[in-house]
DNA sequence: CCACTTTTTGACCAATTGGTAAAGCTACGA
DNA sequence: TCGTAGCTTTACCAATTGGTCAAAAAGTGG
């Protein structure tokens, strides 16, 4: 078993993590935690079974190490809002990198939606204890912009999840989207949310 | 067995076959179709587990029920758009009705949600025959309004993604909200998404 | 009260699944 | 070349889970 405590992980340690976390990954975000084995994982990783086990100690730690990966990827968009930048622009500009992420990386907004769909039984102390700061912080900057009338008035905590729900429902809904649409949803999407936050956020 | 082709259920019949829907709601929306078990329906019912195969062949069919008496349910708040009424007022009324189901019936809500999200395996034909034609049919009439100039000009599709997902988003999210949110978010975010897209549709 | 149908249950199964143990293989430095 | 540490596999469990079956129990009409 590797040591989780020596200090340098050989190659091929990191090889064989990265396969079996890209693997678990896809198995995860398509079939859910409980819906997901180790036999698949292991297949897509194109490893044995007790192979795996070898890397990590069982299926919770691979979907653990997951999440907790996925938490500062999910967060960064929001970080890079810049409180000096021009408000409408931050936003906007918020809005394309969230809707960015929905084409790029669907399965870790699916991973993500299934995690908390189901309660967030692994996610709600992440939630605490990195989310919720950061967007008490960025709400407390966007509503700053509001009073010194850059932005029209809205409850910035909805405006926020508002975003987070129109853009995370290309990559978590996309089934449902390809087959009521014909053609490639992202630009139309890009086109019309910024239409809506547009006529939303202008003063 | 109850028999299928029989004219008429018995009293005995109804009660335990809505007993164990009710009981398999709960178990699917809050773990998913491979996350329940037989075993948590049963106890939920208060039924033991041969008895639920007696009234369903197994699994699956109480699934594939559900996910059918849910269809009607989700389509009816588009159904009462009135292409007759106010246009405005209708699409605003729509999203309430639709906000007013992710406070009512947020079981539905999330056994929907993860069933799209695991690429809608027992839904994609009730897609592609019920939803479709509906959506199609509803966004020709917002495109009239628009043509007619009643409502701002935006792709009418997004515009109905966008009130899918920003409703849905405080049930299928309701978990995360609450973490993030200290008060009941029900009345706030009717506000808000009142706000937006009246802004977005006052031509 | 009795025959007959519907409903319920306890005992059981086969398949799946997460996980283990120990032997075998491989890379690599001395 | 050899020894050793790291890596991989084969064979195997024990628990869970969807599902079966025959018999018991409860309704039900006459």
């Amino acid at each position: 078993m590797p040591d989780g405590t020596s200090k340098k992980p050989s190659r091929i340690q990191m090889r064989n993590r990265s396969l079996i976390l890209d693997a678990a990954l896809d198995v995860f975000s398509a079939h859910g935690y409980r819906g997901a084995t180790l036999d698949q994982i292991a297949e897509a990783a194109g490893l044995s079974k007790p192979n795996i086990l070898y890397y990590f100690t069982g299926k919770e730690e691979i979907h653990v190490t997951l999440l907790n990966q996925l938490m500062e990827t999910w967060l960064d968009p929001l970080v890079e809002m810049d409180a000096a930048g021009d408000p409408l622009t931050e936003l906007l500009d918020y809005v394309q990198r969230k809707l960015d992420m929905s084409r790029d990386l669907p399965r870790e907004s699916r991973l993500f939606a299934g995690e908390i769909l189901q309660g967030a039984p692994r996610m709600l102390p992440h939630l605490r204890a990195d989310l919720k700061p950061l967007l008490n912080e960025k709400c407390a900057v966007i509503q700053t912009w509001m009073n010194d009338g850059k932005l029209a008035q809205v409850d910035p905590r909805h405006l926020v999840f508002s975003i987070w729900a129109t853009t995370q429902h290309y990559a978590d809904f996309d089934t449902q989207v390809r087959v009521l649409l014909d053609d490639d949803p992202h630009d139309s999407a890009a086109q019309f949310l910024d239409q809506m936050y547009r006529s939303l956020l202008t003063p």
